[in-house]
DNA sequence: AAAAAAG
């Protein structure tokens, strides 16, 4: 390590940096013109070619600050077919996109290949992006080694490779693709290498990836304690206690709330309490890793421009997503690892803003409460009286449950089970009357993450007609359904019918729809 | 007890 980066950032402004006017001038239309201090520390020494440790948490404008230098230096040199100029590891698709967007926003003067490469998608316009030549390749381990075993793509012109998020990528099992992609590429280029911490897997691989690096570190947003009210709220621990929990406190922070991202401990999870939002008319939309990327993508979009107000989300969306201004996070589940906690939370409270973030506990949750305390070095205030005075529903084997229901399957279980089985269940709860409405909302996740779709392409179908202004809405709908839904089951093509009733551009009609299912 | 990522 060379030199630690300490400037008066106080006076500093992008034009002190070095930046080409091509960006600069992107910069000032995004409304920017006082870097970070990740941006003032590494900007410079990027710009000339250095290699670059930055320990850095997300909020901290760290993709800017190899965004940046990245253009600058781009502007000398042309991509030749099948050989990228840069690349860039991401470990979730969707914080792939966001640094996508990223370059599209800053690089706006600039005339640039920009090729996304990310699982769940189709090989077919990667492959053409690649092929004309990329300049900026931006990637998820795994499909960027599917491109190079098919040929696809040769790594021997990279200049440029940046690494985000290095310890995220850790804890994801990815460390020996990393490996294998960094030995892929020539030792002459320069490399970008981003982590939020520093352990010891980490500090080698940068001691056999970087060389002479300068480090630049930036203090913890000192914002995250100060800035994120925090909240436990007591509850029963059955499903439908919790989620009576979670709606009565969404009600009561109704006037606070502008929106909100709940997040739960598994994919079942998400599914369920989404398909119970729907049901209770709450404007809400999902995202987990096991949805249709499409439907990935299009929910992050519609949360992010406002026409969801609630996201309900795994952990895929704990770290790094950049929605700028989340009023409220919910943990419907106490996350598991207390580090995931600090991620969570960290969505609301940024950019200077104030945010509030309540966490569901039940009985069985306290030793990871305890442990989220003792990471972060306070006791968080109970926001309606402690466990003691929390009052549990019936157990599983009550009547109240019924006989033979089983507890909920995870997704192992629900795999080998046959159709059959598994709809003799639901039709064994659904014959419970005694048993709670939400109890019974029990669905695949595949069936929800199908839903999500559906109401992506309603979206899809409905920005079409808005761009086209059509007069005759009923035969633009009839136009834009694919044959796909053509041979969907019955059920679910008079879903679609009813759903695009009143198809308003001021309500998102759909949602309620599918919320009626 | 989980999630993420290549199918």
């Amino acid at each position: 390590m060379s030199s630690d980066a300490t400037t008066a950032q106080e006076a500093l402004t992008f034009t002190d940096l070095g930046l080409s006017p091509k960006v600069l001038s992107a910069v000032t239309d995004a409304g920017y013109t006082k870097p970070t201090p990740i941006q003032a520390g590494a900007i410079p020494h990027a710009l000339l070619g250095k290699d670059v440790l930055g320990i850095a948490q997300t909020g901290t404008g760290k993709t800017a600050s190899f965004v940046l230098p990245m253009l600058t230096r781009l502007e000398k040199g042309r991509a030749r077919a099948r050989m990228p100029r840069t690349l860039i590891l991401e470990p979730t698709r969707e914080l792939a996109a966001q640094v996508e967007e990223n370059f599209i926003k800053y690089g706006k003067n600039h005339k640039l290949n920009i090729a996304l490469l990310i699982g769940g998608v189709s090989f077919d316009e990667q492959d053409k992006k690649l092929e004309r030549g990329a300049d900026v390749l931006i990637a998820t381990p795994g499909r960027l080694l599917d491109h190079r075993e098919r040929g696809k793509l040769l790594l021997n012109g990279v200049e440029i490779l940046v690494i985000d998020e290095a310890d995220r990528m850790l804890d994801m099992g990815f460390i020996p693709d990393i490996e294998r992609i960094c030995e892929m590429i020539p030792f002459t280029r320069q490399t970008l290498f981003f982590s939020a911490t520093m352990p010891p897997e980490i500090t080698k691989l940068t001691e056999k990836f970087l060389h002479a690096p300068v480090r630049v570190e930036v203090s913890k947003a000192a914002s995250t304690a100060t800035s994120i009210t925090q909240r436990l709220v007591k509850s029963g621990s059955k499903p439908w206690d919790k989620r009576e929990t979670l709606r009565n406190l969404i009600k009561a922070e109704d006037s606070d709330l502008k929106n909100a991202i709940i997040f739960c401990n598994r994919k079942v999870e998400v599914s369920e309490l989404f398909r119970s939002l729907l049901k209770h008319d709450f404007d809400a939309g999902a995202l987990h890793g096991d949805m249709d990327q499409r439907a990935r993508m299009q929910m992050l979009a519609n949360f992010r421009d406002g026409k969801l107000r609630y996201l309900v989300a795994s952990d895929v969306a704990a770290r790094g997503l950049d929605i700028p201004d989340v009023s409220h996070v919910f943990n419907y589940d106490v996350p598991i690892h207390a580090e995931d906690y600090v991620h969570r939370i960290g969505r609301t409270g940024r950019a200077g803003r104030s945010g509030k973030s309540f966490t569901i506990a039940t009985r069985s949750d306290t030793k990871y409460v305890d442990a989220i305390e003792k990471l972060i070095g306070t006791k968080i205030e109970w926001h309606d009286g402690d466990l003691s005075t929390v009052t549990e529903s019936e157990g599983e084997d009550s009547p109240r449950r019924g006989r033979g229901t089983p507890r909920r399957a995870g997704r192992k279980d629900e795999d080998r089970k046959g159709r059959g089985e598994r709809k003799k269940e639901r039709h064994a709860r659904h014959g419970e009357d005694e048993m709670p409405e939400t109890a019974r909302e029990e669905q695949p996740v595949a069936e929800v993450a199908d839903i999500a779709e559906r109401r992506v392409r309603k979206d899809a179908i409905r920005s079409e007609n808005d761009r086209k202004g059509s007069a005759n809405r009923n035969e633009q709908r009839g136009n834009g359904r694919s044959q796909r839904d053509h041979n969907r089951p019955a059920r679910h093509r008079q879903e679609e019918d009813d759903a695009t009733v009143g198809f308003g551009d001021d309500v998102p009609a759909f949602m309620r729809i599918v919320a009626k299912v």
